[in-house]
DNA sequence: ATATTTGTATGTTTTATAACATAATGCCGA
DNA sequence: TCGGCATTATGTTATAAAACATACAAATAT
């Protein structure tokens, strides 16, 4: 599944990162204890259960992070984009991994080592503060999202998990066609309900209008009503 | 609702709180600008929309913390017990407060202002890395949550929320009784069902043999079939 | 080129649970 | 002590969504 091991040199560098709270020295530090592995369309990244080793970075590509349900129903609890973290909850909760991750497209993936990062946080109380920041806006989504997945209805969840989408990835040029491609059953596992039933309601919302389909390939032509849709319940 | 603000002397001085990480002369400069405030049974501790001023911190007492959802029909996030937080992470997050806190019974609360803590942060990156701790586990039973919520079912629910009741507080020193006295609308409002079904399911659990009501209290007979029931989904 | 698997689509049936209706009970203030 | 209101209780009905069944298309392997 994934390539052999390489360093990058840049992965540390992006001024929009949050790594640019650094000093110089640290960044050389972190960069010294990492490595970089590649994975391909539907490589595992991390299993429920294995232990973390350090912080996971994704500098390419996109990745579902899910937790597997009752008789192995998937809910899929975050999507991560380019320079976003994966893995962060169980390495600083000291606990094993809760969920899984799996690459949704050809992904680069960059491990911070454990011990190297801790010493680094231990010193620099920016960094901390940031992570610590991160962590608190994505416990505000997970705690939202409780909410609208067990009380709204079937559209309204979906309505939802396609601004999820959007939020997330955003609109290709044209502004409208979603920039990410997953399989009926990945929206399903991110809007808790059957595969069945996200492919009907797709349907329904291309039948009136709200979006167009093509293949995997999601074209919003109504944000509005769709926003109405989500917001009905 | 709150009576008058006072200052108590031994908030931040529990061994086991996560003040322990504190210098003396830190402590000190967090007591020096904190107040404390008394809740009594019912009284609105914060809203959600409000802005948080600063972290508050619980010393006596117990406090739910819920969303609003659908048509007026609350979700309990949290619990709080003694020696733990209260919208900390609105604060991190630098956001408006998401849920409300009310309290369940009488309450002590003690209100350490923002700045004051987050110079404190600044420099105490062994506290910073706590209280990342303690969000990153928060995280994951808020995401564990999520995924029982919206796929076990109104019995598997409910045997869950118990066992969520009794992590949380405990039971008496007859080791049956749990020690915290809801209403059936918090025991609803904490498992995603009606009040109508929490009663219901509840008179099942007693019919069964599995728990034994009386009133507001509950007696667990046959903790490991409440676990089973949990785990059926 | 053909077989096999995987993903997409849609119709039908079944079921869990919300919504509704109506009592009974307990609690608090007048 | 009484009346009123909130809480608890339980039976009935309605409905949203899961489960099931089947078909077809597309991708992948043989």
């Amino acid at each position: 599944m994934a390539k052999k091991d390489y360093s990058c040199e840049n992965c540390l560098n992006d001024p929009n990162s949050i790594f640019s709270v650094l000093s110089d020295e640290e960044r050389e530090y972190l960069l010294k204890y990492h490595s970089c592995v590649h994975h391909r369309k539907g490589s595992i990244i991390y299993s429920e259960g294995d232990k973390p080793t350090g912080l996971l970075y994704l500098t390419n590509g996109k990745v579902k992070i899910f937790k597997e349900g009752i008789g192995g129903r998937d809910q899929i609890v975050r999507l991560a984009k380019p320079l976003g973290f994966i893995g962060y909850r169980a390495l600083f909760a000291d606990e094993n991994y809760s969920a899984s991750a799996v690459a949704l497209e050809e992904s680069d993936i960059c491990n911070l080592e454990r011990n190297v990062l801790f010493s680094v946080l231990g010193n620099n109380s920016a960094l901390s503060f940031k992570l610590m920041q991160s962590m608190a806006q994505e416990l505000g989504l997970s705690n939202t999202r409780t909410v609208s997945l067990t009380q709204k209805h079937i559209r309204g969840r979906l309505a939802e998990s396609l601004f999820f989408l959007i939020n997330t990835y955003g609109f290709d040029v044209d502004q409208q066609t979603i920039k990410v491609y997953l399989s009926r059953e990945d929206i399903a596992n991110l809007s808790n309900m059957t595969t069945s039933n996200a492919i009907r309601t797709l349907s329904m919302f291309a039948s009136e209008g709200v979006i167009k389909l093509n293949g995997r390939k999601i074209e919003v032509l109504d944000l509005a009503q769709l926003k109405r849709i989500s917001e009905m319940g």
